[in-house]
DNA sequence: CACATATTTGGAATAAATCTAAATGCGGCA
DNA sequence: TGCCGCATTTAGATTTATTCCAAATATGTG
């Protein structure tokens, strides 16, 4: 939890496990372990679980409030600022009981924009 | 992409690989193929990959645009109607290049709704 | 310390998706 | 029709992410 606090980089399991068990000391937490804590970190609310189509799924301390931004090209999660969003009308919602909604854009993060542009120049 | 243009569950590629091979005649499709074809119809724009996390990943033959709801308990994936939704401002945006929003609500299912109702009659 | 309970752990197991090399299908042409 | 080159499909192995599990360890209480 306080890596995740100090980290906003939405990090992997895998990449938080090697982080906390990284250099000299001691080991600080297995991989079962790692896993179990992000499961209850986010069952408790604490932590939001954000799935990326093909990789791994990516965690984030919930914070302040905010969208997501997914780039095609590198898979990067990046935050955006948060803005309030339109619910669903009654009638399309049905009898669902609504808890919450996550708004993601897609597109090149500025670093693959950058590139891109770089080799295609003719390409607008 | 006939079986997804005629069925609007968000199937997984498993359960389109079946149900495409299901029952007496000669085999329409192996395992390999039915990836192969939805990894090239997502490239190609026709088809949508949903990511749900924990399960295996759902998919939309592109029809009218909708926003999506993901049940917490049971997983499946509902349209709803689409309405727009703003943008996040340049500032916010900096220099990335934003090709689409995708707005996901969630909560219960109307199936899931009802049954949680019945167990738990006291809770609010 | 002695004991009960809670947490952690390494490694095996599962699940989804991808990779690969071989098999098969298909169109054009003699 | 038979042969060839190219494209597509396939079965099975492989990889990757995650969960499961039973044993080991830690922790608290008197
Ligand atoms: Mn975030
Ligand atoms: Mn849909
Ligand atoms: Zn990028
Ligand atoms: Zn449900």
């Amino acid at each position: 939890m306080a890596f995740l606090a100090e980290h906003h980089s939405h990090p992997t399991a895998a990449e938080i496990f090697h982080a906390l068990n990284r250099n000299g000391g001691a080991p600080r937490s297995s991989r079962a372990t790692t896993y179990n804590n992000l499961r209850d970190l986010v069952q408790a609310g604490l932590v939001r679980e954000v799935a990326v189509e093909g990789r791994a799924a990516r965690f984030d301390a919930r914070g302040m409030r905010h969208h997501h931004f997914i780039c095609d090209r590198c898979g990067n999660v990046e935050d955006l600022q948060w803005f309030s969003v339109p619910r669903p009308g009654l009638k399309s919602l049905g009898n669902r009981v609504l808890r919450e909604c996550e708004l993601i854009f897609r597109g090149l993060c500025s670093r693959c924009a950058s590139q891109r542009a770089r080799r295609q120049p003719g390409k607008k």
